[in-house]
DNA sequence: CAGAATCCGTTTAGATACTG
DNA sequence: CAGTATCTAAACGGATTCTG
């Protein structure tokens, strides 16, 4: 952490959303997660990501999208069809995602215990 | 990610600060770099954070501090003299940030690309 | 089906000023 | 020094409605 990655993390020129392990909106892990074993479509999408809005789903993929991570299909017609698939890039972000999806697996209940401990204090 | 990890990230009882990748507001894997050589200060942590505010960055600690990732240490007196540094737990997240840094590092600038040619369609 | 549009209440971010 | 308090503007989140 002590060497500078480009991007920079504290340099003001790294975008917060290319930021290290913020990758944009609370969704996006999941629905690079919900994509890792081929395309999907979007009401496919909305199945396992059951709280999920139209339009903050939307938002997710369009982010995803725009930055090369998700690639969108659409064949025209009646009724439409659309199909969302992870690119090789986004294929590659897959691996560090389970790292730390490892990660949290293995200490999710100690941060659980923190929180009630200190919640605790504070009355 | 197809065997549910816990907690399941599709699951609703997943709170959202403990979800993987997001671990809370966006200073959060700032400060846990800047804790990586040892304790520091609230002031020697806004030296690097150059852009972070008093009223953010005490968000970002206490949430950490709430979680058992970092452990705050204040001997009273005047002036105040209070330090923070990263708990065992914290200190096992900075493998996994390792990871997503160096994702980041490598492939940052074909998302950089990619949204450029994005947002050149759009017009 | 795959979204876009709209409304709206809630967070969040930032700037500024102040205190023990 | 290490924050807290206050205010404002912007972003987000959810629900609902509409359309090609």
């Amino acid at each position: 952490m002590r060497e500078p990655l480009p991007p920079d993390m504290f340099d003001e020129l790294c975008p917060s959303d290319l930021a290290p392990i913020r990758f944009g909106d609370k969704w996006v892990p999941l629905v690079i997660a919900c994509l890792e074993d081929g395309p999907r479509r979007f009401s496919e999408l909305r199945v396992p990501l059951r709280r999920v809005t139209p339009k903050a789903l939307t938002k997710s993929l369009r982010g995803l999208e725009r930055h090369g991570l998700v690639r969108r299909t659409s064949q025209p017609g009646t009724p439409p069809r659309v199909e969302y698939e992870l690119t090789p890039l986004g294929r590659s972000m897959l691996e560090p995602m389970k790292v730390v999806c490892a990660w949290a697996g293995e200490h999710w209940e100690e941060m659980l215990d923190a929180r009630e401990a200190y919640d605790q204090k504070l009355r």
